[in-house]
This record gives C-alpha cells, structure tokens and sequence, in this order.
DNA sequence: CTCTAATGAGACATAAGTGTATCATTCCAT
DNA sequence: ATGGAATGATACACTTATGTCTCATTAGAG
C-alpha cells in the first residue's frame, strides 16, 4: 500500500508535477483518505518519494560500480543502470523538497557527480577545455533525454543508454 | 502594457509552470484586473505568450539563417540565435496549450527541425547510425542546458552556444 | 469465529486561484 | 480644462485542492 502510493507518486508526479492528490491515489488504486493515513501532508508524500527514488538510484548505481575500474567504466556503468530509473531521476530534479534529508542527500549525488567528471577529466576522457559545469549538467540532460525516448517507445532502454554514453564520450572528449 | 504581461507570463511560467496569476501581474508591475482585461482568461494568456515566443524565435533564426549555405551553418546559427533565448523556448517545451494555431506552429519548427537533422545527415555532420529522433531530441536538450546554464550565470551566451554546438557535432557526428 | 486494525467512502471546513463586476482615480488626446 | 479610455483596488461568486473527521465495511491475526 505505502509502496503502491509512493510509486504512484513517483509516476504521476514526474510527468504532471502538479498533479493532485486524488489522481495519485487513485492511480495507486487507494482512496484518498488512506493516501494521507501514510502521509499526512502533500510534503509529506513528496519527501518520502524523493527518498524511494534516491534509494532505489543508490542501490542500482552501487550494484553497477562494484566491478568498476576506470572512471568511463563508472559513467559508463552509471548511465546504463540510471536510465532505466529515468522517471525517478527526473522526478528528483523536478520536486523541490522541503525537507533537510532529502537535500543533503542530494547534494551528496551532484558531489559524487562533480568528482565523476573530474577523474574523467584526469583519465582525458572528458577534455580540459570543457567546463566541469557543463559536463555535469549534460550527463543529467542525456539521462533525461535517454529515458524520455525510452518512455516515448522510440528506444530500448540499452539502446538510449548507449546513445547517451556515446554522445557524452564523443561530444564533450579531446 | 500588454507587451509587459506577456513578458512576465514567458519569465514567471519558464520557471515555475505553476505560477499564479497574481504572480505575473505583480510582476509585471500591474493589477490583476487589468491581466484579465487583455487577456480574458489563463489559457488566453499562455496561447499569446506562446504565440510571442514562437514570433520571436522565428525573427532570430530568420535574421540568422538568412546567409546559412550549408546545414552545418545552418545549425549553428540557429544555435547562436536561439541559445539567448532559451526561457522562450523552454516556456514553449513545458506549456501545453489548447490553441489551434499554437499547435499547429509548434508541428511546423519540429518539422523544421526535423528536415535539418536529415540535411545534417545528408552533408556527413551527423552519423547516419544516429536515429533521427535522437538528434532533434538533443538538440532540444543542448539548446534547454545552454540557456540554464546562462541563467545561472555560469557561462556566458556565446561561449554556451559553442559548447552546445561542440557537443553536438562531435556527439552526434561520425 | 471474533476481535482488531486498516480501508473506502463521504461530509466538512479551509485555503487559494480564477473570473467577473464595480468604482474611484489617473492619463491622454482633444 | 474637459471628457473618455485605461488602470488599480476591491469585493464577490465559483471552483478546486487540501486536510480532518466519521462511519460502515473488509481483511487478517488470534
């Protein structure tokens, strides 16, 4: 039920962010009064979803980094297990949470991120010339861009995920 | 006046697609009353905006394309022109509007898009490996994370325009 | 089977956004 | 200076979303 919900959310969230809370409770096929049973606020629901969605991003990317060695075999690895996860990961980028939690933990990932680039930079595979900056907002772009094709039925998921690799590898490299 | 409120709609609504009406009266430096006066109601608001991003953009890339030989020129121009005008373009992307008309141009600059992409294939710019479909959607993309990161100060029109460019080229070409 | 906790359905109050109408004031052309 | 048009401010009705509450029903543990 609480997971039902905050799938729901995640959901109908990522693709209408103001989408009330009739329309996820009833996606999630509950009544509305159970939905604030479980949360009791809108903040509420939204929080908790932000942290099912960082959970469950976690838990893929560390799965796919554990027999990574080279920084392109993390990017490489991050991407495929994120673009999978597109809708949370867009959701994530959407909501802006309220909550403490939540926003360190998110800070967390953009370092992680940052750090990313960096030791891509140190390996050449992302130029110098490139600013760090750029780099890192055009990994967030191909994921989106990666899953919204996945999501419009234009691509398969490993498809997307390569295209994005490729065009990051050879759109921002020496 | 109305050229005011129209501004302040495309400004308050790229950011915050939920904004209230009082939000972009207010900022527009009017009353509310007088937002209804020139435009009946919400929907009217957004088709004008809309209409006066789709004009505007279509003067910029007009202006810009006008001595363009190749695809490749013509990308990059369009890139140049459209880069500083990214909050009317990502207002167009999020806002989903009713009107007709509205509708109907927004079918033509994807089209548009579209024959580009295939040009850009034709002259060897752009792989013929890579789908269509994920060209357009990137170029979206670059055109979306070059502006974002103009508005966050972080670089400056011309530098993000050639880096959008860059990216492009090398990411998507052969 | 029985008791308890959870659920669904609905009523209710509240708040916010929207659209309309009114009236006094300001601005501008004549 | 004067008259008309536009504006700002305000009040009002209407709608929708939110949060709380109640009560009958259901599911499941004992």
């Amino acid at each position: 039920m609480r997971q039902a919900l905050l799938d729901a959310a995640i959901d109908t969230l990522a693709r209408n962010p103001g989408a009330s809370l009739s329309e996820i409770a009833t996606r999630a096929g509950v009544g509305r009064a159970s939905l604030h049973r479980h949360f009791p606020s809108r903040d509420d629901l939204i929080a908790a979803a932000s942290r099912q969605c960082m959970d469950e991003i976690d838990a893929a990317t560390a799965a796919a980094l554990a027999d990574a060695r080279t920084a392109r075999e993390r990017l490489t690895r991050t991407l495929e297990a994120v673009v999978p996860l597109g809708d949370r990961y867009h959701f994530l980028m959407s909501e802006t949470v309220d909550d403490e939690g939540v926003r360190k933990r998110y800070a967390e990932e953009l370092d992680w991120l940052a750090s990313l680039v960096e030791d891509l930079k140190g390996e050449g595979v992302i130029a110098a010339d490139v600013p760090s900056g750029w780099a890192v907002v055009n990994i967030d772009a191909q994921v989106w861009v990666a899953w919204s094709e996945v999501a419009a039925g234009n691509l398969a998921p490993a498809h997307a995920a390569d295209l994005a690799l490729r065009t990051l590898l050879e759109g921002l490299g020496p």
